[in-house]
DNA sequence: CGCGGTCTTGATTACTCTCAATAACTGTGG
DNA sequence: CCACAGTTATTGAGAGTAATCAAGACCGCG
């Protein structure tokens, strides 16, 4: 393959498991004709920059190429609530599409590289194309699926150790699904950010970490860390169901 | 107006500010054509009864019309976790639009009535209807957002008390939106599954309700309860924040 | 090298889970 | 209508867990 811009669609692992991946390989469509790319461009972020900001007019869906990112939302009270985390081969901006305006804040915990989707676009092609808009519906109803997904993982969890255990082994299996080898970048939140998420004190979530890793189901190595032992920490969650 | 089938679509309150009214209302729809009515039955479950099964292959959505109910997942040793609430004017069964499976099982707890919409006809009308198929999207859009807002209410909220005043005010709010008179008919669900739900022992839920009461915030009569000051919880659940 | 941030670790306090016993309610059948 | 069993809710006492407060270590960065 000459290194055309059709191909630098490509460039990374993630877009050979992206939910998306029909929107920038026309010949991946089979025979429907897909008219050249939606995709509007791709777009860098630095760390701490952000994606998008609360009450901006959403025009575009992001789906996260590279790089990891933290949704948030002010609260009443002036303080920051973690509302999630995104990793490469999520899409972003769904929950935005009705009222074409953005809920939360999402900015970059690490260099982030997002390909940007003119919703506008994407509608015209999916009046004209059946196979488009049976896609578009299942992207929505897949969004749904995980966000409740993760959720569940952990919802219901009253202790520390069996949120902390579920949403990390959540997020390993979901990027393992999308063909990330579990090796590859590791993750890299904060425990301030993660104790927001959770509801739990940064120094609640620090000490499960050194716990965790002592027992060999993290491994640390400046300020990333690598889940290990996915399946451990999904026992661990396990065992400590609420009561039902 | 005559009592036909045709107008006994409409004889729920909630059927003035359902998202699907305009499924079940041609004439509310425009100039566009549409075809008959996608409404495949009302359907009635009795208090106990399931609405639909885990695993069950999945060839409607629902709308519930009057009642409530509650989804739950069975969890790997055998317990039960509650995975939500679902009220008057709900769209339910739409995170199965792609893998075409239940996810859940969803249980009646007060005498349900929904309304079954058949997902291969709504598919064929949305090929034919540009209308149609924004329509769907903002549907599954807005579900997302519904699913994701109630949720960052209590996400984050560490103490017992902000977490449940945080839901219920965020319940009262959702079903005030919908145009049902907060006296109207009240909720219904047992502190063990509000607890499974949020995370607490059903003696907790049990002592912050009567806490409650006695600060005038819920209303209890013969097993339903009244939200009665929602302004009064969602401050007490801000109050609480996490502290960021 | 010193600064600001994040992270770790410890001691104390406060909360909520658990266990247990009683009370209230629901539905059933006599 | 009442008695009964089964479930659900209340209430109390004790134990365990996680939040808070506080101090120091570590790190990246100018």
């Amino acid at each position: 393959m000459s290194p055309t811009s059709q191909t630098r669609d490509h460039e990374f692992p993630v877009c050979n498991h992206c939910d998306l991946r029909v929107l920038c390989r026309p010949a991946g469509h089979g025979a429907e004709p897909l008219p050249s790319r939606i995709l509007k461009h791709r777009q860098q972020v630095r760390r701490g920059g952000y994606v998008f900001r609360m009450g901006q007019p959403c025009h575009s869906l992001y789906a996260i190429c590279s790089g990891s990112a933290r949704a948030s939302l002010l609260t009443p009270d002036g303080g920051m609530q973690v509302t999630g985390f995104h990793f490469s081969g999520d899409l972003i901006g769904a929950e935005a599409l009705s009222t074409r305006e953005h809920r939360c804040d999402v900015m970059a915990i690490e260099p982030v590289e997002v390909c940007e989707i003119a919703i506008h676009r994407l509608e015209e092609i999916a009046e004209r194309t059946p196979a488009m808009q049976r896609t578009l519906l299942y992207l929505l109803s897949n969004e749904l699926t995980h966000s409740q997904e993760l959720l569940f993982a952990f919802l219901g969890k009253k202790s520390a150790m069996a949120r902390l255990a579920a949403y990390l082994s959540g997020v390993a299996r979901r990027l393992e699904q999308r063909g990330l080898p579990p090796g590859q970048t590791g993750l890299q939140m904060s425990r301030g950010d993660l104790g927001s998420y959770l509801g739990l004190a940064k120094e609640t979530v620090s000490r499960l970490f050194t716990r965790f890793e002592d027992d060999g189901l993290l491994r640390f190595e400046a300020r990333r860390f690598w889940v290990r032992d996915p399946a451990r920490l999904h026992e661990l969650a396990g065992q400590l169901e609420s009561d039902g």
